[in-house]
DNA sequence: GCTGGCACTCGCGTTGATCGAGTGCTAAAT
DNA sequence: ATTTAGCACTCGATCAACGCGAGTGCCAGC
């Protein structure tokens, strides 16, 4: 058998060219050109026989008899994750994302700043999550009496960040008790960790009960209402879908609107940016890799950021399978590095 | 000269038949066809005599010698504005509508879900303008410092709308001072518009300084900043835009690139939103009469809605030109209607 | 194990023919 | 004077035929 030795370092490296050459060119590659492009002296006989091993192993496929051949998305894992040489950022890039990311100091500001940057500079689309509320502080709370038993809560968080709720108490309480449970609250838990607040409204609700007085023991209550877990929902900024409308792969009206309508409603790609939230770093979906059939055409690239080493969040770019990976992966890895840098916490004014 | 009466009750008839049938079927009508389909018995012949006065008068079009007649704009526009017989609205729609719209009493809501009744219902892009913030009382201020000279605003509106702006004062106030402020500001504007604080809070500037302490002033000045015309982004929810992707005059990925991009960019859509809320009730763009180009081959029918007999805002649909007007007009006049009912100041506790 | 050669395959674009829908015009009918 | 029937004509859509060219697979020779 010639296969005996399948995967060697010929195979591989015409492999590379392969890619290479069809994510520039976009059409399939033939034997030619491959033998004319590649550094290895070998006749496009040769090459050939290389490729029918390498559609075999699966990695690459031909479109129909007389064309050249295609990546597979095996063929793009195999090349992303061992044959891919970075190209690094370009100084011009980096100094955008730069500037961008340091022209505020609001946080859904910079989101969005992130975001446009990433579909811009790529010209791809580009998506960031809002980071997690579990590590951002709470900074005020307060109460307000709406109708019947209906509160609304406003509390502050990060130094600028506003939240709202409107919760539903068990009675209905005065202007003056709501302020005094406010008073409570801000004087025991600002500055704390919203998740850490948790925790500890849970933990006296149990437990310290007895030392508590009624009021405090309302206030406790709504905190424990206002901070419910479920009221975060998690959130995107998605910019640049346009851009996706230019790529041949992607022309295809009825995949289009899958696409397109995965984007407005949002729950599936929040799931599958979650699932890169678990690994730290830079992750990559290749085709129907993330397994989510509306992005089955497309690649996603994307990184997590954090703030004080503490992962909060994931941003990325959403392209066709065919993209320029060399330099998009290290281009969402700065942009995750910056972003993060971009919202550490600044020194604070004491209250 | 046989054109001496042109555009008699005949030749109306028979555009108005030939829109319907277009329509209905999205192909150009020939005078056969239309022979049968208007009931003024007469023959192909004469119908095509007909038609070619039309032509003439810029009201239909072949788009080749051997088509039938396609309505231009000005076809269109003659036919809704004279010739159409609208439809009333389903029972079915109508208890949708209802029933969407008091599901909740929470006014971004209520918007979104107008928006997404009006894409659903129709099969088109339905889009709600949020309501000018002109209107609304006041019901509650509130600052917090941040670091250096900046604070954080947040009011409460409507009852539970909350909003946020940051501002920059001209000294650093401490917190004692911020929440006087508040103080003296929710006593004196608590309840009354914004439209009426803003001027209120002008004319003292202008006029009342003397009688004003220190704080006072710093109260009244740091209202005036937050309530700044200029931080009232128009916005609107505009939701279905997919099910735009269907329609084959728009299939042109060039064009509808165009139109999503217009759709993420917001300001021209809001302008024309805007020109929309100038004149009350329903509001038709045929094509380029919108004179937005990302428009020319949709059509948006608006309404404006109104909240205690003050137009308070815009709601339509977007969809191709040719579009079922008889039944999207009350459609969208209904849903005007429904959301501006719905939104009618609900009793409340006084404070 | 590599290479040149050769027959073969297949998609793509062009051409030409046919078909049918619909028109414009004219002359007859009402 | 208006309507109608008839007729020649135009034009798009569809389809089959065809050649072209790119690229392959395989085989025989180096």
């Amino acid at each position: 058998m010639g296969n005996t030795q399948v995967l060697n370092e010929r195979s591989l490296q015409l492999l590379k060219t392969l890619v290479e050459r069809y994510i520039s060119d976009g059409q399939p590659v033939g034997s030619r050109v491959l033998s004319k492009d590649s550094d290895l002296h070998l006749s496009p006989a040769t090459i050939r026989n290389v490729m029918a091993d390498l559609e075999d192993l699966g990695l690459v496929h031909s479109p129909h008899t007389s064309a050249g051949r295609v990546p597979t998305v095996s063929g793009y894992r195999l090349f992303v994750d061992t044959l891919l040489t970075v190209k690094p950022l370009e100084t011009r890039d980096l100094n955008l994302l730069h500037q961008g990311l340091s022209a505020t100091d609001d946080t859904s500001d910079m989101i969005g700043v992130a975001s446009r940057l990433l579909s811009e500079l790529t010209q791809m689309a580009g998506v960031v999550t809002l980071p997690k509320r579990e590590l951002v502080c709470l900074r005020h709370i307060e109460f307000l009496s709406l109708s019947h038993n209906r509160v609304l809560v406003i509390f502050v968080t990060n130094e600028q960040e506003v939240h709202n709720k409107i919760i539903h108490t068990s009675k209905i309480f005065s202007p003056a008790e709501l302020q005094q449970a406010a008073n409570y609250l801000n004087s025991i838990y600002s500055g704390r960790s919203l998740t850490s607040v948790r925790k500890a409204v849970i933990k006296e609700l149990q437990e310290d009960q007895e030392r508590m007085n009624q009021g405090m023991l309302d206030a406790v209550r709504m905190a424990q209402l206002a901070f419910d877990q479920d009221n975060e929902k998690d959130d995107y900024v998605l910019t640049g879908e346009t851009n996706l409308m230019g790529f041949s792969e992607l022309s295809d009206m009825e995949r289009l609107k899958h696409l397109f309508e995965a984007f407005s409603q949002k729950q599936g790609v929040i799931h599958l940016l979650d699932q890169c939230m678990k690994a730290d770093g830079v992750q990559i979906f290749i085709g129907e890799e993330s397994g989510y059939r509306a992005f089955d055409h497309c690649s996603l690239v994307t990184s997590t950021y954090s703030v004080s080493d503490e992962v909060v969040g994931v941003l990325g770019v959403i392209g066709p399978t065919r993209m320029a990976y060399e330099k998009i992966i290290p281009f969402v890895d700065v942009t995750a590095k910056l972003l993060g840098a971009a919202l550490n916490p600044k020194p604070t004014t004491p209250l």
